[in-house]
DNA sequence: CAGCAGAATGCACAACTGTATACACAGGTG
DNA sequence: CACCTGTGTATACAGTTGTGCATTCTGCTG
C-alpha cells in the first residue's frame, strides 16, 4: 500500500534546503477537509498551522488556494483513474462482473483515509470557475475512459450499445452522486448502496442494448 | 406568474410593529448565492446588509445561518416539488411524453430568477449535518413522488417496473448531477442537455422494464 | 572564512466575522 | 398620563482572515 502523493520520497525533515513542498501543503489541506468541511471554506491560514509553516511561506508553492485546489483535484481524479483501471483489469483477469468490482473499488476509495475521492465528490458544487472546470475535466476524463470499456465489454458480449457516450456520462454522474450521499452514511450501509448502485447500471446499460436494437 | 413565497403581502415599510420577516432574510439570501457563492460562504452580516436591517435583528428571525438554510432548503424544496406535479398534470392532460416535460420544467426552474433550484443544486454537498440532512430529506420527496408517478405511468401502459424504487432513486439523482452541471453551462446548451438527460431517463426506464420480465 | 541567494518567519494592518451588552422607540395596557 | 413589552439599532469586542514589508536563518559557493 504505497502513497498516493508523487514523490513521497522524503520526509524526514531535511534541514533547510526544501523543508516544505508542494505536497505538503496538499496533504495538510487534505487533512482539514472532512464530512462538513469544503475545501472552499478552509483557509490558507489553517493550511499553513496544519503543515507547520508560517502563513507567508504558502505563497512560495502557490498563487492562493484556488490554485492549491486546482492541484489537488488533480491529483485526486488521477489516483482514482488508476485505481480504477486497476479494478477493471482485476475484473477481467478473474470472471467477477466489471460493474460490482468496479463499484466496490469506488466505495473502497470512498472510504479510504487519504480522502482523495471527497475532493471530487463535493467541490464539484462550489467554488470559482477554475476550480468547478477542474472538477468537470476530471470528471470527462473519467467518462472517456469508461466509454472505451463499455464498447470493450458490448463487443467481447457480441452487443451493441446505444450512444456510449451518453451512457457513461450517465454512469459517471450518477455514481458520483449516489457516492456523495454514500459519504454521509455510516459505513454499515455500503453494501446495501454497492448493490442499489451496480443494479442502477445495469439498468442504464440495459436499457441502452435495448434501445439500440429498436430505437425510436 | 405569482410570487413562490409564502404570504408577499406588505412590503412596505410598515412603522414598527412586523417591519422584518423571515421572508425578507430568506429572500436577502437568495439574493447572494449564485454561481459561485453558496449558502455556506454568505455571512451573516451580508444578508443582514442586503435586507437592509441590523445585524442583531437576524437573531429575532432565526438562531443561526444554519436555521435560514434549512428553511430555505425547504422553501425551494416544496416550490419545486409543486412546480413539477402541475408539469406532469400538464403532460398527461396533453399527449406529450412526461419525461420530456418534466426534464424540460426543471431545466426551465434553473433558469428561472428565483434561484430556489440552485439551493437544492449546491447545497447537498456542504455544510452542516442539519443541513445536508434537509437536502436529503427533500430529494426523497422528490423521489416519493417521483415513484408512484412512475407506477402509474407503466401500468398505464401495461408493463411492469423493476423496482420502481431504485429507478426514482437513480432518476432524481441523476437529474440534479446533471443540473448541477447544466447551470455552469451557457443556456445556449440547454436544449441540448434536455435531450441528453432525456435520453437517460429513457434508458433507465426500458432498462428497469427489461429487467422486470427477465430477472437475473 | 566571507558572502550571497533563497527560503522561511514575525509583525503589522485593514477587513470581516458572530455575537454580547446596552440603548431607543413604538404601541398596547392600567 | 405612566408603564411595560416587544422590536430594532449602535457600539464594542475578540477572533480570524489574506497579504505586504522587513528580517532572520541556512546551506552553497568563492
Amino acid at each position: 500500500m504505497t502513497s498516493i502523493i508523487l514523490t513521497p520520497s522524503s520526509d524526514l525533515p531535511l534541514p533547510r534546503k526544501p523543508a516544505i513542498a508542494r505536497e505538503d501543503l496538499i496533504i495538510a489541506a487534505l487533512k482539514l477537509i472532512g464530512p462538513h468541511r469544503s475545501l472552499s471554506t478552509v483557509s490558507l491560514r489553517e493550511v499553513t498551522r496544519e503543515a507547520g509553516i508560517s502563513p507567508n511561506s504558502f505563497y512560495r508553492q502557490f498563487r492562493d488556494m484556488d490554485e492549491l485546489a486546482i492541484a489537488l483535484i488533480d491529483l485526486a481524479g488521477r489516483s482514482l483513474r488508476t485505481i480504477i483501471g486497476q479494478a477493471r483489469e482485476r475484473a477481467t483477469s478473474t470472471d467477477r462482473s466489471v460493474i460490482r468490482v468496479s463499484v466496490e473499488t469506488f466505495m473502497e476509495q470512498l472510504r479510504a483515509d487519504d480522502k482523495l475521492l471527497h475532493v471530487l465528490l463535493r467541490e464539484g458544487a462550489v467554488g470559482s470557475d477554475a476550480f468547478k472546470q477542474a472538477v468537470e475535466r476530471e470528471l470527462s476524463y473519467f467518462e472517456d475512459e469508461l466509454r472505451v470499456d463499455l464498447i470493450r465489454l458490448a463487443a467481447a458480449e457480441r452487443a451493441r450499445l446505444h450512444e456510449p457516450a451518453l451512457v457513461s456520462k450517465a454512469i459517471t454522474r450518477l455514481v458520483f452522486a449516489m457516492g456523495a450521499v454514500a459519504m454521509d452514511q455510516p459505513p454499515e450501509r455500503d453494501p446495501e448502496l454497492i448493490e442499489q448502485i451496480s443494479q442502477m447500471l445495469r439498468m442504464i446499460i440495459t436499457g441502452a442494448r435495448v434501445l439500440d436494437t429498436s430505437p425510436s
